[in-house]
DNA sequence: GTCTATAAGTGGATAGAC
DNA sequence: GTCTATCCACTTATAGAC
């Protein structure tokens, strides 16, 4: 494992942990256990191995989506197999915990990788709520993303992992497709 | 306006604004234009006045909620007016922005009040959810909260104000109270 | 109560040797 | 490619005068 991977695979775990404006080079070191010089020479600034963490975030969450929704014939089926995948309820999601950083909303090309995820998850649940028949089936996308999303947040200020999945649950019970 | 009531406005709006990791004292003395001995003087620490801007926060937004619901007789009404009141979607929650700063997950007295917040919110929400006959009350509520949290995360992400108003009108359409 | 001065530590790099 | 040394600004205070 060379000195770039082990610095990439630690910027993602401490993007994830602690987003970009309070992780600190000095962590970054410690933690892939590479020296100052190997950070510098392969990433110019700190918003080039953020940009890298969250690009790589980015790409795996939308590879096991994709797997996810592929899994499935119906969209009964792919709502809830979405809506009940286990989920790291108090680390947050990957993506989704960067909202309010800081350094996030300053700088577009580390909001970029994110906001593309979210469109692209909209595009895969919009053809399986249009299958339920719901009315507001556009608001219902976007009920499904936030409803996720904001189960994150409520079980992490409550300090309950099953907060997310009470809400997930209830979603599907409003959604007449919870067996 | 005395210096302590500068500084705790001040401290509001940069929380809120940029959470309290990302807020330095400096930031607090530029913006309330009070001294750095006044500040020392009214606020030990730093975390002092995080915990004095975060408690008025939650009174503030414990006292608009209060208020809503109180204006309205029916389950079906509150829960109507909780999901269409006015948000300010491209900001954040004063309270559910702060889930993941880690200077909130590692200090109890800033959480407390928060997770207070959304208990109230959620001692509100149960009998009006429950007034609609909806299967799964819990798990309903739940929702409730996950989709207005969600709906501020979706927003920012996407920088679409609406999103938030979409994901609430979605969640008022499966709940059948959509007039 | 408010002011200015000071300070130890960290953040985010740059320089130059190896 | 990796190392150590160095750098300036900023963070979070503390000290002591007014």
């Amino acid at each position: 494992m060379n000195a770039r991977t082990k610095l990439l695979d630690a910027a993602k775990h401490l993007v994830w942990d602690r987003g970009v404006e309070a992780t600190s080079p000095n962590m970054l070191l410690t933690r892939s256990g590479v020296g100052q010089g190997s950070l510098y020479h392969h990433f110019a600034s700190k918003s080039a191995w953020a940009e890298a963490a969250i690009t790589a975030l980015a790409a795996d969450l939308t590879a096991e989506t994709d797997e996810l929704f592929s899994a499935h014939a119906t969209g009964a089926d792919q709502l809830r197999a979405y809506l009940t995948r286990p989920r790291p309820a108090l680390d947050g999601c990957r993506l989704g915990r960067l909202a309010f950083d800081p350094e996030v909303r300053a700088n577009p090309a580390l909001r970029a990788p994110i906001s593309a995820y979210f469109e692209h998850l909209r595009a895969l649940l919009r053809p399986a709520v249009r299958a339920t028949g719901v009315d507001d089936p556009e608001g219902v996308v976007e009920a499904i993303c936030a409803v996720v999303q904001g189960g994150y947040v409520t079980s992490r200020l409550s300090d309950d992992a099953g907060a997310l999945d009470r809400a997930c649950r209830g979603l599907l019970a409003l959604l007449r497709i919870d067996h």
